[in-house]
DNA sequence: GTCGTCTTGCTAAATTAATGGCAAGTTATG
DNA sequence: CATAACTTGCCATTAATTTAGCAAGACGAC
């Protein structure tokens, strides 16, 4: 496992890429690519599904690697250990199921 | 396993208090302590630790279910499945990894 | 009805985060 | 050294998120 990154930038070597031309099917020059393959800044989310296509990934698993590296600076600036995600798991399951029943209730 | 507003409304239920006698050790007034306690605001992240010592539970665990709802929040925002939270761990305990050789290497 | 408790909506202000673009510097290679 | 590829820092602008505070309404108990 990787950060989003880095998973950029192995996708572009193995097409032999570089960071200029890469960067210009999604419109982002190349300064720009760096800091985004180096955690400085954020991928364009708006460009994510046409990433996945490019790379012929599933869009949701691109989606994930993305959010997740958000995810995870959020952790980090708290300060949290890694429990804090498995703890988020569980709290967003119960809230899908709380809501589920309350889609019910409403009939 | 619930919401961070729920877990709070229990805690001040248990021992009895209102809302407003809850808000006020914190200082909170009432109004605001029900839109934590229905997350449609954010409990003052710098009460955490008071927050604990009030409740007598470990600091860790109540900045975790802070922590978690607010990183909910945001898969949500992004429409993601509830694997993002594992892809999420994963990539952290990489970057961890990540910095600890790195560290190594300067020696 | 009225009191205490709680919920919600709204908006302006403030805080925080993200972005774009340029400039300077590194590294590897021929 | 010259070039291509890449990295980083800085800063002004913009965007997004949070907050505070007030006002009004809901709900149950008495």
């Amino acid at each position: 496992m990787a950060t989003f990154g880095e998973f950029l930038r192995n996708e572009r070597i193995k097409k032999g890429l570089t960071q200029s031309d890469f960067g210009q099917i999604f419109g982002i020059i190349m300064t720009d690519m760096s800091k985004i393959e180096n955690g400085h800044k954020k991928f364009p989310p708006a460009n994510l599904e046409k990433l996945a296509e490019f790379l012929e990934m599933d869009f949701a698993k691109v989606k994930n690697l993305f959010v997740a590296e958000i995810l995870v600076e959020k952790a980090h600036k708290y300060k949290c250990s890694d429990d804090v995600f498995s703890v988020a798991e569980s709290q967003s399951k119960y809230i899908k199921e709380k809501n589920v029943k309350q889609a019910v209730m409403k009939f």
